[in-house]
DNA sequence: CGGGGCTCCTGTGCGC
DNA sequence: TGCGCACAGGAGCCCC
C-alpha cells in the first residue's frame, strides 16, 4: 500500500508523537499471532521507551530502549492509527501517557514484530538507498537500472536498485518522463534517465507535500487520507485522455501490475538517442 | 544472481 | 437486483 510518501507521513508524525513515550502494554486482537513472541514483546516491548522512529525503504522501524526494534511493514492494506480507531486492528500498544498506537491489516500480507539489531542491518544490507537520498546519485541510479535486461518499470519497483517507489508513482515518473513502461532498461538515454531521475524524486516530493496518496486504504497516523491521489498524472486515469495530446490511455498489466501509460507521447520502440 | 511467475489474504466494485 | 470474478498501494519465495 504505501511507498515512500506514505511511509515518510506516517513514521515522521509518529516520531513526533511517541518519542520518549514508555509503553505499558501491549495487546492483540482476532487471534493476531505476535512474531517472534508473546514472551519477546513482554521482555523487549513492555517497559520500553521509544528512542527513534525511522525507515528503511518501505519498513517502518522503531527504536526501543530495549535495543531491539518494532519494524512494521504495512505492505498493500496495513495502517499505523494513534489514538484511532479502525475495524482491522490486530496489536495495541498503549503508552504511560495514556496515548495508543494500534497496527491494523486487512489482507494480512505487512507485518508488526521485533527485530534485534542485527537483523535489522541485515535487512538493510538488502535493499536501496530511497529515491530522494541525497547520497543517490544520478550515475548510481543508471547503473543499477542499466545492468538489468529486463522492463524499466518493473526496475523501477526493485526496491533492491532503488527503493520506496511503488506502482503509482512509478507510472506518473514514467508518463512525465515520456519512456514507455516496457522498455527494456538498457534502451534509455543517459538524458531520458536524467529526466526520469528527476521526475521520480519530484513525483515522491509532490506525494510528501500532500501527505501521500489515499486510494482506497491509506491512511496517516490520524486515520485521514492524503490529497496526492487528486494531482496524479496518469495513475488511475483508465478512461482518460492524455492531457499533452489527446491520446486515449492505455491500461494493461504489465509484469503483473496494473499500468497506464500513453501510447503517443511514451512510444515503445525508440531507436536509442546519441548523447 | 537475474528473471519470471506464483502466492500470501480480504474487501470492493464492476460486468454479466 | 444479485452473484461471481477480477483486481488492489507490496514483496518474498521458488524454479529455471
Amino acid at each position: 500500500m504505501p511507498e515512500l510518501p506514505e511511509v515518510l507521513t506516517i513514521s515522521r508524525d509518529l516520531k513526533k508523537e511517541a518519542l520518549g513515550k514508555k509503553i505499558s502494554k501491549v495487546a492483540t486482537f482476532a487471534n493476531y499471532k505476535l512474531d517472534p513472541s508473546n514472551e519477546y514483546f513482554n521482555n523487549y516491548v513492555v517497559g520500553s521507551t521509544v528512542k527513534d522512529v525511522s525507515n528503511v525503504a518501505k519498513l517502518i522501524t522503531i527504536k526501543l530502549s530495549s535495543e531491539k526494534y518494532i519494524a512494521t511493514h504495512l505492505n498493500m492494506t496495513g495502517r499505523l492509527l494513534y489514538n484511532t480507531e479502525d475495524p482491522y486492528i490486530k496489536i495495541r500498544l498503549d503508552f504511560d501517557s495514556g496515548d495508543y498506537l494500534n497496527y491494523s491489516s486487512v489482507r494480512m500480507f505487512g507485518y508488526f514484530e521485533v527485530w534485534d539489531k542485527e537483523k535489522l542491518e541485515k535487512y538493510k544490507g538488502g535493499y536501496a538507498k530511497t529515491a530522494i537520498d541525497k547520497d543517490l546519485t544520478l550515475e548510481d541510479f543508471i547503473q543499477g537500472l542499466k545492468k538489468r535486461n529486463s522492463l524499466i518499470k518493473q526496475n523501477l519497483l526493485d526496491q533492491k536498485l532503488v527503493s520506496g517507489i511503488g506502482n503509482i508513482y512509478a507510472n506518473d515518473a514514467l508518463y512525465m518522463s515520456k519512456i514507455n513502461p516496457k522498455r527494456k532498461t538498457h534502451t534509455i538515454s543517459n538524458s531520458e534517465y536524467k529526466s526520469l531521475f528527476e521526475n521520480v524524486q519530484k513525483i515522491i516530493n509532490e506525494g510528501i507535500e500532500h501527505r501521500g496518496s489515499t486510494i482506497d486504504r491509506y491512511a496517516d497516523l490520524y486515520g485521514k487520507p492524503g490529497s496526492h491521489q487528486n494531482y496524479f498524472r496518469i495513475y488511475g486515469k483508465k478512461n482518460h485522455k492524455c492531457k499533452d495530446c489527446g491520446t486515449q490511455i492505455t491500461f494493461e498489466k504489465v509484469q503483473g501490475r496494473g499500468t497506464f501509460y500513453c501510447p503517443t507521447c511514451q512510444k515503445e520502440n525508440i531507436t536509442p538517442s546519441l548523447f
